[in-house]
RNA sequence: GGGGGGAUUCCAGAGCGGUCAAAUGGGACGGACUGUAAAUCCGUUGCUUCGGCUUCGAAGGUUCGAAUCCUUCUCCCCCCA
């Protein structure tokens, strides 16, 4: 099955410049995708991107992962953001190291013809000369064009206003396809759905400036089916770094798709074959309480970005927090054991001699430990019945703990509403 | 350089000199129902030793009393040159 075909069937293809299909068809191509290094980790959100560039590779093509140092400073003015930072040369290649050990979990790097490499637009930006580039890049854009684009009109017709800088970032963005397409033989750059007048832009340039042939593709942006981001949780982004987000969490971020999204997801974030999913819906939709897609989606990606023993340390912790494992359970382990259990649960290290006057639940939860930012806010959720200790629902705000009711001597387990678990270690 | 508008609690956005910790909506969090779904309904959403305390761009001032009035400053937007 071609690139574009399989992209197609899975519910991720956007929009395409017309011969693209063909072009991809026809030979093995380099094609390229954009990464701002504005952090030290990749999100799910970029997911798609890197699912595209998988298949990608996949279908006997070169991937090329562009890391966005140049860009990255200016501020795509597609998203909302207003101006960004420059991030100091030591910060970008920290991060630029960070994104390539990240992307390199997923797509093979090595040397054959078909192997992944990585791009930093920096290096070919850093020594530009302002003069240069508006006599070399500029010249063959007109303004006319720029601003037609979407992204450039929304911010004119806004209240903010649009400065030059993030104005002229289509143009660097078109310099780099231009660049790699002379250097690397790059005919494709590919991108979220939002991307598609930057890469359009390229491509023009491509053609204004040497006549040459490069082609389009975007890919649907994720959203959830009931209309909120993709992507955010409570506690933030869902990193892939699993120091950010820890695989437990990053593990139970997919099992809690819902039924529609999970569907959807299955075809984009994971590798399974249509007939593999077919079945998984079939079987899904017999017994849907049982969410055997949610589970086969949320193991497969965890698995795929961080190890299997990872998967199942996530999948021992949920079924012990969510399934009836009783405390018991818990004091039967040593303690190691248990530490390896909430591995990925916040934690908070108290002091025993507190508790031989006996520690009052508030306390406990907003100045020992920060389960609540504040005790007035810890007597709210209290009283709301949203807090629990050791499974057992806390209904009195004046509640005494003390040493026996530690579990296995050392530990409290504190629930905050149903699903946030958080681990009280005393010493 | 000239003229005009604005800055309010996470966001958007009301706020008459007292009854404003500040309408409303969104978001977020919690509860009920469930399947650790979706939809729906309900509650909470500055801190508190529950007496109060600190908030409305910043600093001063007028008042018994100010988010609301005055002065200066900072920042933002729009229009004209």
């Amino acid at each position: 099955m071609g690139f574009v075909e399989e992209l197609r069937w899975r519910g991720m293809l956007h929009d395409m410049m017309p011969g693209t299909e063909e072009q991809l068809l026809k030979e093995k191509t380099a094609g390229y995708i954009g990464f701002d290094p504005t952090g030290d980790s990749l999100h799910v959100g970029h997911l798609t991107q890197i699912m595209t560039l998988i298949h990608f590779q996949n279908a006997g093509h070169r991937p090329v992962a562009l890391i966005g140092g140049a860009t990255g400073m200016v501020g795509d003015p597609s998203g909302k953001s207003s101006e960004r930072n420059l991030l100091d040369e030591k910060t970008l290649q920290h991060n630029i190291t960070c994104l390539k050990n990240q992307l390199a979990k997923f797509l093979d790097f090595s040397d054959d013809a078909h192997g992944a490499i990585m791009v930093n637009n920096y290096d070919w930006f850093k020594d530009f000369r302002f003069l240069d580039f508006i006599r070399d890049v500029g010249k063959h854009i007109t303004v006319n064009y720029m601003m037609a684009k979407d992204s450039v009109k929304k911010r004119l017709e806004g209240e903010n206003g649009l400065s030059f800088t993030e104005f002229s970032y289509q143009l660097i963005q078109g310099y780099d396809f231009y660049y790699l397409w002379k250097n690397h033989g790059c005919a494709l750059q590919m991108g979220g759905s939002d991307q598609w007048g930057n890469i359009v832009t390229g491509t023009e340039f491509i053609r204004r400036k040497d006549g040459g042939t490069a082609h389009a593709l975007t890919t649907q942006l994720i959203k959830k089916a009931d209309g909120n981001k993709f992507g955010k949780t409570e506690s933030g982004a869902v990193w892939l770094d699993p120091h950010k987000t820890s695989p437990y969490r990053y593990y139970q971020f997919w099992l809690n798709a819902s039924d529609e999204d999970a569907k959807n997801w299955i075809k984009i974030f994971t590798l399974k074959s249509k007939e593999e999913i077919a079945a998984l819906i079939a079987e899904h939709d017999t017994a849907p309480h049982l969410r055997v897609v949610q589970k086969a989606l949320a193991k497969d990606i965890t698995i795929r970005t961080h190890t299997e023993s990872d998967y199942e340390t996530a999948v021992k912790t949920s079924e012990f927090l969510f399934g009836n494992g009783s405390l018991d359970f818990l004091n039967e382990m040593d303690h190691t054991a248990v530490l390896d259990v909430f591995d990925g649960l916040p934690q908070f290290q108290i002091t025993r001699d507190q508790l031989s006057a006996g520690i009052n639940v508030i306390d406990l939860l907003a100045a020992c430990s920060s389960v609540f930012p504040s005790k007035g806010e810890a007597r709210k959720m209290i009283q709301g019945g949203g807090v629990s200790i050791n499974k057992i629902k806390i209904s009195d705000a004046d509640q005494l703990f003390r040493q026996d009711d530690l579990i296995n001597d050392r530990y409290l387990i504190v629930q905050r509403g149903k699903k946030n678990y958080f681990l009280l270690t005393f010493s």
